[in-house]
RNA sequence: GCGCCCGUAGCUCAGCCGGAUAGAGCAACGGAUUUCUAAUCCGUGGGUCGCGUGUUCGAGUCACGCCGGGCGCACCA
């Protein structure tokens, strides 16, 4: 339990309803408050003062807490006795969960994200779905959730004509050996290209997609072999991301089922045939009254929501799923409402939640175009991040191993562009900015590597593997705060869920790790004797398991020397 | 036209269910190093929280209306 529960619960018994209790922004108004008084007296039209006296009468904190004191307009502030503070820390040490609580109802959570498109490279784009839906996925399971990621590629659709027809006439294959990817990319521009120009073209193009979607042995093999050669290529990126995933069932795993699909919905009344389409209405909701969902063209093709409706259902059925969430841009958040209202008509009851990010914008602050063909990819972000951390442990630590600086490189490389995405509110529109992504100065994953990093340095110079004492003696005012900022790591981590921030996180590990640079500032560690020094190695030691912890939980790796 | 999102320091951004004198980083300036790794720490300056009205003991936070920017709204995904 967390000392925020503890002393909600506290409240409740005293009060006999729920009250809410935070951490104090100010240090001047002890450690936790709760406004519960205010509210109180606002519903009973009495003086809060005189409402948060008769509280702080009846509750029982003094096991634990100095007496209470009325502050402000009648906040109730509570400040920790220090001899709860250090047991509750040192009880830290022997908890691998670091107070985290596992959730009361665990529930089955399938986390969709990244979709990356075959036969196109992963691109700047792809960055915040990718990152964002790794670590929710990541948290989720800390907390005891039984997470699925799954990675639904868009490995079918109308573009396959031309990447069959480019594939067929135009292949190049030392350069599909070299870079599939870029070779394809090639092929399909070039298709294309061809296609605006030539109608006959632009007819094959139509014609091998036919093909393609009605079977054609030499086509599905064509589409085979793009896809896998893709897969190869995200799966590049995901080594160097550490990224995994339980399932990649692109959309074309579903195309067994789109028709069975839309004829259900037809014959069960939920969808109609309007203007030669099959759409699903809602007449009920004025926000979405002139805003059918299409899920079968009057050509008879069907769109990205009869696959996303399969998807769906398929989810349901194999996984039992109390919850899906989809991490994809804010653009989709009509397509996903639509989508959301048809599976509850279907009777499909989990918890659905589009969880939407802003837009990568470019140096002059525009969205960042798809299409225009001059994108970042994924590649050459990660590669020159790389290089760039590279660049600097060859200047702070020329003597190392080659081997161990390039390992070092990448993971405070990778660290960095992912705390760029991490640290900051997802709806924020991100400005694209080597120089922003690859700074390591300020709130950014090198400053938090490098606390994890001092401490370890400690260790190696301390000449004796950490034994955890049996109790910590605290005196320094910096030891206390440190331990008080551990404390709340139990409290940060549940929170992130509330709205999917893990900006959260980011934020209390940077406060964390201000907290210990103030620490050991102002501690010597090695140099203090006695239970001074054992007690200041066990926080050097919590504050680096948090560290690596939360930062795992960001999926950012942690070096031992940098 | 309808809908969604964003607007906080010169720049980039935090600010969770409304809470006390709105916080960081970068940039600027000043200080700390015979180092437990200075990728660090301490300090100084910098704000009509887009504007207005309302609800409230209390509003950056909630409601409504404006202004500005972005995105989306029937056969792409």
């Amino acid at each position: 339990m967390t000392i925020q529960t503890l002393l909600e619960s506290r409240l409740r018994d005293a009060l006999g309803a729920p009250a809410q209790v935070s951490a104090t922004a100010d240090a001047r108004f002890g450690d936790y408050q709760t406004n519960a008084a205010m509210i109180l007296a606002k519903t009973r039209r009495m003086n809060p003062r005189q409402v948060a006296t008769e509280i702080i009468e009846k509750l029982q904190v003094d096991d634990f807490c100095q007496t209470p004191e009325i502050a402000g307009a009648g906040f109730i502030n509570f400040r920790l006795k220090p001899e709860f503070v250090a047991g509750q820390t040192r009880a830290l040490l022997d908890d691998p969960q670091l107070g985290v609580p596992k959730a009361e109802n665990p529930r089955k959570i399938i986390v969709d994200f990244s979709s990356p498109n075959v036969a196109k490279p992963m691109h700047v784009g792809h960055i915040r779905s990718t990152i964002l839906g790794d670590t929710l996925a990541r948290i989720a399971r800390f907390l005891g959730h039984e997470v699925v990621t799954d990675n639904h590629i868009g490995d079918w659709g109308t573009q396959f004509g031309k990447v069959i027809y480019g594939w067929k006439h135009f292949r190049d294959d030392v350069a599909l050996e070299r870079d599939a990817i870029q070779e394809l990319v090639r092929l399909y521009k070039h298709a294309n290209s061809l296609a605006d120009a030539d109608p006959a073209i632009m007819t094959t193009c139509r014609e091998e997609l036919v093909k393609l979607q009605a079977g054609d042995p030499e086509n599905l093999d064509i589409w085979k072999r793009t896809v896998a050669l893709s897969w190869r290529e995200f799966e590049a990126m995901y080594g160097l991301l550490g990224i995994h995933f339980d399932e990649h069932l692109g959309e074309s795993a579903y195309n067994d089922a789109l028709a069975p699909l839309v004829d259900k919905l037809l014959s069960c009344g939920i969808a109609e045939v309007s203007e030669g389409a099959v759409c699903v209405f809602f007449r009920d909701n004025p926000a979405l009254a002139e805003k059918p969902c299409l899920i079968r063209k009057s050509d008879g093709g069907f769109l990205y929501a009869t696959t996303d409706l399969a998807t769906l259902q398929y989810r349901i059925q194999r996984w039992n799923a109390d919850a899906i969430w989809y991490v994809v841009g804010a653009p989709q958040a009509l397509h996903f409402e639509q989508v959301f209202n048809v599976a509850a008509r279907m009777g499909i009851s989990g918890d659905l939640r589009h969880i939407p990010f802003g837009s990568i914008l470019g140096e002059d602050r525009k969205l960042m175009k798809t299409r225009s063909g001059e994108n970042v990819s994924l590649r050459d972000v990660l590669e020159e991040a790389q290089q760039r951390a590279l660049r600097l442990v060859e200047e702070k630590n020329p003597e190392m191993p080659a081997e161990e600086k390039a390992t070092i490189a990448q993971i405070i490389g990778i660290g960095a562009v992912k705390y760029a995405e991490l640290s900051q509110f997802r709806m924020s529109d991100y400005v694209f900015s080597w120089d922003k992504m690859l700074s390591f100065q300020g709130n950014t994953a090198p400053y938090l590597q490098n606390a994890y990093v001092r401490i370890r340095s400690i260790f190696r110079k301390s000449g004796s593997e950490f034994d955890a004492p049996t109790a910590l003696a605290l005196t320094e005012p910096a030891e206390e705060g440190l331990c008080k900022k551990l404390l709340q790591f139990g409290e940060i981590v549940p929170s992130i869920l509330d709205d999917f921030r893990p900006n959260l996180l980011a934020n209390y590990l940077y406060e964390l790790a201000n907290a210990f640079h103030g620490f050991y500032e102002a501690c010597p560690v090695l140099k203090s004797e006695g239970e001074t020094r054992t007690s200041r190695l066990a926080l050097c030691e919590l504050t680096a398991r948090v560290l690596q912890q939360g930062l795992e939980l960001l999926g950012i790796r942690v070096p031992e020397r940098m």
